[in-house]
DNA sequence: CCTGGCACTCGGCGCGGCGGAGTGCCAATC
DNA sequence: GATTGGCACTCCGCCGCGCCGAGTGCCAGG
């Protein structure tokens, strides 16, 4: 009995379970597959690879369903990636490159994951952290606020007012600009806090107070985990004819509003050598995700990724062009965001 | 047969169907509600408001199920609106009043409306063109680019950056800066044209350009419907345990999913005498929302409204309550914009 | 080690009968 | 004339039954 064919069962178990949804049985199998061997000799497999735990069967004389451990054998020996067809391509290529501004891009590139993949699509704004900055301003608003705008390199803004005790000094104000913005130029926020510590001595002692609250706004802004802005679409596709989930397609809409949660989960996703992170079923210990597999990757930058992007379906999904799918747009994404 | 009646056992069909989600007859409804009359009598007022087409039965030998037009006379009938409770109100309150800044604030208001309706509930960010202008800023980024950041009193912040085919005079930035406060401060955007024109002519000759440029922009800004940004929140609760939606919700999510098409039905929709604006079923000729409500009202700004907050639910839902929860959190929602 | 054969299991489906909730109508009553 | 009790009728939903087919596990033979 060779542990070959066996790998060359679970395949096709896989790849027909995720066609048709519904169990596959021996017969069935070999008929579909050029296999070479006897429905028996399948079911021998088929007993193994269920001992073994790949596989399961929801009763007695049902068909085999892959287990989530199935899945996640199928996608690390899942060898050629489905190559994307060349109109398909221009079209991805082509829709982005129309966009207009930073929000644009990242709208566009979700709905269109969400579109081809047929799937849940979701996408991390480029992060505050790793992005180098462009250039900082203040403005006093009123004379008691102070409104500090970040400006990055990936074209996002970020805005914060602070509020101040006593009433800003009118000629502080340009030259803390002026400072800051030498202080910064080109850097990025994750390498910044030192550099700013050092500049607040250059202050008059008095106005050394109003430096450092400054300072601290720009420190807690990159900090706050909670300003990782994502977008999401295709929730609609989760509703698909397909009795596509056990109960209702409830708990995973609520995981999905739960930004925050979604937001660590795709952080921590670790990838594999191709770029890409699968998690499959109960790999997500989200509650509400456990029957869904997530395939993501970073985007931007070279080398180290900016911020990620991803798309989830159902645990029984088309692994191979989801794949792709993910690793064309972020591509694409990229590009768009170095020119 | 008196029309004051009818009307009442309209109301107590109504109210029977939004609990328990099943046709209702006549003698439940009078076991339920005290109505004075034999089930008899009921069956006959049911006869004349199936006539008039009010109510409908699903199947013969059925009981009756209230018809759009049926809904809307309820609704339209209204008087009474449930009043909150006050830890209800204090919650409510609490709950706003901790938000850092405007994000959170919107953020948290479509949270909080769909957690008390417990349905989808959608939020329009305060329209530029009927904000105030707090503050105008001008910064120059690198010297042939020009960052334009726009102020409003509803804390929104949107900037441009314009692209200049010469080097901008650094003198005139600041001059420019301070004229154009001075001739926005405190106007709605809406009203700005003119006062802007005239303006110009202060500049010397040379500049003349440039200003203009910079006046369009603001122009252009204030323009873009596109702009006019929606968040939501409770799509999960689309999906409740009661198979709320004949089909599937798949239709109801693919609208709610452009943001475009929700929006200009958020702003088309007529307010009654009590400002809030109530839409029933087919009313809504957005495709796939034929089978759902909208309660909407504005928020904001004293006497003319901001922007717009609302729920959505399917037909059968609890008027009384959507629309206080709505009316509440509008008020809150302003207030705290306003202080 | 593979294969064909065989007995067994079990879920899904169509059918028929039943009960209950509800209606519509009619004649009697106030 | 509106209201009411009575009555016959309709129809949906539910339950139990039996069949069929797909699929399995095992065994004996190649």
């Amino acid at each position: 009995m060779s542990d070959e064919r066996r790998l060359e069962v679970l395949r096709a178990i896989v790849e027909d379970y995720v066609q048709t949804r519904e169990p596959v049985g021996s017969r069935t199998l070999v008929e579909r597959h050029r296999l070479g061997v006897s429905p028996a000799t399948v079911r021998n497999d088929m007993a193994a690879l269920e001992e073994a735990g790949f596989i399961a069967q929801p009763h007695t004389s049902a068909g085999r369903v892959p287990t989530d451990k199935g899945y996640r054998l199928f996608v690390d020996r899942l060898s050629a990636i489905k190559p994307l067809s060349s109109p398909e391509r221009r079209a991805i290529q082509h829709f982005l490159e129309d966009a207009v501004d930073l929000d644009d891009v990242v709208d566009r590139s979700v709905r269109l994951l969400a579109q081809l993949t047929q799937q849940v699509a979701v996408v991390q704004y480029p992060s505050l952290r790793r992005s180098a900055l462009r250039h900082l301003e203040l403005v006093p608003v009123g004379d008691r606020r102070l409104l500090v705008v970040i400006i990055t390199d990936t074209g996002r803004v970020e805005q914060r007012t602070l509020d101040l005790q006593e009433p800003v000094p009118e000629l502080v104000v340009p030259e803390l600009r002026a400072r800051l913005n030498a202080a910064v130029a080109g850097r990025r926020l994750v390498d910044l806090p030192e550099p700013l510590e050092q500049m607040t001595l250059a202050f008059p002692e008095a106005d050394r107070p109003l430096v450092r609250r400054v300072i601290r706004v720009v420190e807690d802004t990159l900090a706050e985990a909670t300003e990782e802005r994502i977008v999401m679409a295709g929730a609609a596709n989760l509703a698909r004819s397909g009795t596509d989930f056990p109960g209702t397609i409830r708990p995973v809409l609520e995981a999905l509003e739960e930004q925050v949660v979604l937001l660590r989960l795709l952080t921590e996703m670790a990838e594999d050598s191709a770029g890409v992170a699968v998690r499959i079923g109960h790999e997500n210990t989200v509650e509400g995700l456990t029957e869904t597999s997530i395939v993501a990757t970073g985007y931007g930058g070279d080398g180290e990724a900016v911020a990620r992007i991803g798309s989830l379906g159902p645990t029984r999904m088309d692994y191979a062009a989801t794949i792709a799918h993910v690793r064309a747009v972020a591509r694409y994404l990229s590009r768009i965001l170095a020119g």
